[in-house]
DNA sequence: GCAAATATAATAGTAATGCTATCATTTTTA
DNA sequence: TAAAAATGATAGCATTACTATTATATTTGC
């Protein structure tokens, strides 16, 4: 991915203050990524964060409502970045083959440069939402989340990728069900090669996350 | 499924003492996959648990370690029950399609019968899975508790139904992915058809999720 | 350059969580 | 029927997830 000066904006409903317009906002975002990324969301607490910033408790509660309202955050954060990615790399492209192909590139493909935004560690924050994302939707909570806008920008993408897929085919049936599954399961397969590498197929420099997503999309929606 | 006299062991990795042993233990299983159900696993906890058994909190930590070890516990059961059901289906089918029909039937339509076991309720403990058990290994805990054979059964399954798709296709790249990604996403659909419609293509009655993953799975291996 | 407004830091406090420990009382079993 | 095991009652403690108050910086607008 090219390094641009890009700017990501995100909606008001997910922070009391926005992160991106102070020093100590944008210090929030990136001892959280370090801290979540190295603890794991469950022992990663606002006290803790406080601490390694040099700043209080109540200084980052007058940011985010809570650590989870943070998560969110950043959840939004990856998925317009992502968004971004996916807008560029396709925005050209004539043939609908290779701008689904493009696409799952982007959405499997593991994050290894750390360029876009100063202030984010890109690498890191894919860390997390590989192993952190699915907290965001999977709570109780998740139906007022929902209205409150949450996923505005998660469903947009998997809108997007699932019109490069109808494009190919008209007449294929499911296609968020595809593109929802090539997320999540990629996800999943990153974990697993990590931790379980028995319930996955991964080898080392083969890129056969890639692949596996791309081959099973394009047989998938195939007349 | 047929209703058999079933009994699942757990291995003892799992609990301090075995919740099928006594009558409380029973009563353990039996609120708590109520308790996580109604109230997700954030908000449940050994407190809430004893008052409405009519228990103590200590009581249940002689059982369970935490209630991290309890989902643990659940998810063994699910895995092993599921098991169960692979072997029983497909133990007399001699066609490699058929068997791997049936096995993609069994781990993504949805539990609706509750009969295996007296005091497991297997259509709730079904939701929890969906929307909880990815919970189990998205910890920081993972590499030490995949130590201790917390997910041997998860595993065997995944090798299980893998072995199917390989009868069908022998050189076939990346069986454990594709039955992994059957599993995880076809959770991710059915919480998504709960809570996050646009991100899934469910309509009730049609079996869209069971359809999905079939279709998708036989294109994909067919060579 | 200075007052007013705003942001941050320091400190305190509270209810709930996630345990652990002790001891009394049942219940089981040998 | 005595000993062993399981459960219940109670207490306690460190941490978490906040909220509130006040003091001190820092920014900004005139």
């Amino acid at each position: 991915m090219k390094s641009l000066p890009l700017h990501i904006e995100i909606d008001p409903a997910f922070y009391c203050k926005n992160p991106d317009s102070t020093e100590l906002g944008r210090k929030i975002i990136t001892y959280s990524i370090d801290m979540i990324d190295k603890l794991g969301f469950e022992a990663f607490t606002f006290r803790k964060l406080a601490k390694s910033i040099g700043s209080t408790e109540s200084s980052i509660y007058r940011y985010f409502e809570n650590k989870h309202a943070l998560l969110a955050y950043l959840f939004c954060w990856y998925w317009s970045w992502k968004e971004y990615q996916l807008v560029f790399a396709t925005n050209n492209l004539e043939d609908p083959g290779t701008k689904l192909k493009e696409a799952i590139r982007i959405l499997t493909e593991e994050v290894t440069e750390d360029s876009s935004v100063s202030y984010i560690n890109e690498v890191t924050l894919h860390r997390i939402i590989i192993a952190e994302s699915a907290k965001v939707y999977l709570t109780k909570a998740v139906d007022t989340e929902n209205e409150k806008g949450y996923f505005r920008v998660y469903k947009r993408v998997v809108s997007r990728v699932g019109s490069f897929a109808l494009e190919l085919n008209p007449d294929y049936e499911f296609p968020h069900m595809l593109v929802s599954t090539i997320i999540e399961g990629s996800h999943a397969q990153r974990f697993f090669s990590d931790h379980l590498p028995s319930l996955t197929d991964t080898e080392t420099g083969k890129q056969n996350i890639v692949r596996f997503y791309t081959e099973m999309t394009f047989k998938t929606i195939a007349r």
